[in-house]
DNA sequence: GTAGGGTTAG
């Protein structure tokens, strides 16, 4: 009989790893992990698939353990792929097969690693079918189902759950209980929260602070921040003191409702207490006088951040620029901006679009910023295709307004091969920006691909072009471009002029 | 020796 890790190598080769199918179920994986256990575990199962996540694990359910991961990665696989065309008696099957899925304890694993992948169906299945495997559930299979509930956002399902399990005489710990309690409250149901809260207590439990931030956060999303504050205030001197979690969620409440100046004073208690206020709370801070309307005040944080030896990080930039950004300080936004590529921190394309918009809107009265926002535009590309249409057409006009007619002309033409149909008006721009310096031949160029991007030039560009050709002789042009616009529906003020004999040109010489 | 809990932007 092979071993467990041969059988698992078997398989995953019989698995075709490269599959969407395959490669989506590892994502979410990676992904919801990262999102549900506050990036304590990762799921990275880099054997095969390199994943994003690099954090450190901590978790018992070992999945740095190559067997395990490759065991349950391919149970995952071939139980999804069987769910979708309802096989279930193919996957009781594949589970009765499997040597390594036999106890309780194996289903535990199975049944949280579809959670996690957000299977929640099968997970649900596997469940109902456990008595066909004459197993029963224990403490914890009940609690990976309170939290599958939860996930399904079935809250009161969870809540049955929960009391079923309390029912047969388990004892889940308090971090399931925080799970049911943080569901609730992020849907807006924070009186069932505080209920099951004090049912925590009812039962035995001393609570948890992890448990009463949830509170705190729940208080304020549904607008009851002064509640919070009082509930905060509250836990200090308890056994269950406030942390710096704790301080942050009602920050957050109290930014959300314009109050950053009192959420600044908590942070000032903070550090009073000897707690160390953390990257998200400034972050928090920062979200908050960004809101308000007092950016520079966002930005000043970051320094206020340094005093306190608390390196901003990406978050803390982008929602500083953003703010900036948001109220029109763009000159504050562009150095905040410098400041972040110089430290090599990612700024979030979408604000590198505006900024480098805004900045081309200020190049009219201030001419060096139009170098400022070819750079980040430059930077934007290096992306990939991230550049939105509307920051093409913005950068190629300020571009023609600073006389920059080869970046103008290159530009648009990248646009159109990308697959954009930029505007008329964009290429009129350039078309007499171009004539304006004599560079006839790259004008009608413009023109034409105007044309072949499917749009239809203006009277006022075949005005411009017709006007620049006659005064250069090629009468023969001029008059094929005049006959193109009346095909297209436009008759240009300007005819083309007539040879020195009033005979028409021959087909001679030059082709536009 | 079964899993897993709470905070920030766009």
């Amino acid at each position: 009989m092979p071993s467990s890790i041969a059988t698992c190598y078997h398989v995953l080769q019989s698995c075709t790893l490269n599959t969407p199918l395959f490669t989506d179920i590892v994502t979410k994986i990676n992904i919801s992990t990262a999102s549900i256990r506050a990036r304590k575990i990762s799921l990275s199962l880099s054997a095969t698939y390199p994943s994003p996540i690099t954090q450190t694990t901590t978790n018992d359910l070992n999945f740095e353990d190559r067997a395990t991961r490759f065991r349950i990665k391919g149970l995952v696989h071939r139980i999804t792929t069987l769910s979708s065309s309802n096989s279930k008696t193919q996957m009781l099957q594949i589970l009765e097969k499997d040597p390594e899925f036999q106890t309780i304890s194996d289903f535990n694993l199975l049944l949280m690693a579809l959670v996690i992948a957000q299977e929640l169906d099968i997970c649900l299945s596997i469940f109902a079918k456990l008595p066909s495997f004459q197993l029963v559930p224990d403490c914890c299979t009940h609690s990976i189902m309170i939290r599958c509930h939860c996930e399904k956002n079935d809250m009161d399902e969870a809540k049955r759950a929960l009391d079923t399990a309390l029912g047969k005489g388990f004892r889940p710990d308090a971090a399931t209980f925080t799970v049911l309690i943080n569901s609730l409250c992020k849907r807006g149901r924070v009186n069932k929260a505080r209920e099951v809260f004090e049912a925590m207590g009812r039962n035995g439990y001393k609570g948890s602070v992890q448990a009463k931030n949830c509170l705190l956060k729940g208080l304020s999303y549904v607008g009851k921040v002064d509640e919070a504050l009082e509930m905060l205030m509250g836990m200090k001197g308890t056994s269950l003191e406030p942390d710096v979690y704790s301080y942050t969620a009602v920050m957050d409440g109290l930014c959300k409702v314009g109050r950053s100046g009192e959420a600044m004073e908590l942070l000032d208690e903070v550090v009073g207490m000897g707690l160390v206020p953390s990257v998200v709370m400034f972050n928090t801070l920062i979200q908050g006088y960004s809101r308000e309307g007092r950016p520079m005040e966002g930005a000043a944080v970051l320094e206020l951040m340094k005093e306190h030896e608390c390196v901003p990080d990406c978050v803390s930039h982008n929602t500083v620029l953003h703010g900036l950004l948001k109220w029109n300080e763009v000159l504050a936004a562009l150095g905040v901006y410098k400041e972040m590529v110089g430290l090599g921190l990612k700024v979030d394309v979408r604000l590198m679009g505006t900024l480098a918009r805004r900045l081309c809107k200020r190049s009219r009265r201030k001419n060096s910023l139009l170098q400022d926002a070819y750079d980040v535009f430059e930077k934007m590309k290096e992306r990939g295709p991230v550049v939105d249409q509307r920051t093409f057409e913005v950068m190629i006009q300020a571009l023609c307004v600073g006389k920059r007619f080869d970046q103008a002309f290159a530009t648009l033409n990248e646009m159109v091969r990308l697959g954009y149909s930029p505007e008329a008006i964009t290429f009129d721009k350039v078309i007499l920006g171009l004539c304006a310096r004599g560079r006839v031949d790259d004008a009608v160029s413009t023109m034409v691909l105007l044309h072949a991007s499917g749009g239809i030039p203006s009277k006022i560009s075949y005005d411009m072009l017709i006007k620049e050709l006659n005064e250069e002789g090629r009468l023969f042009c001029a008059r094929n471009l005049f006959g193109s616009a009346l095909k297209l529906g436009v008759v240009p003020n300007r005819e083309p002029r007539l040879n020195v004999m009033g005979w028409e040109e021959p087909q001679v010489t030059r082709i536009c």
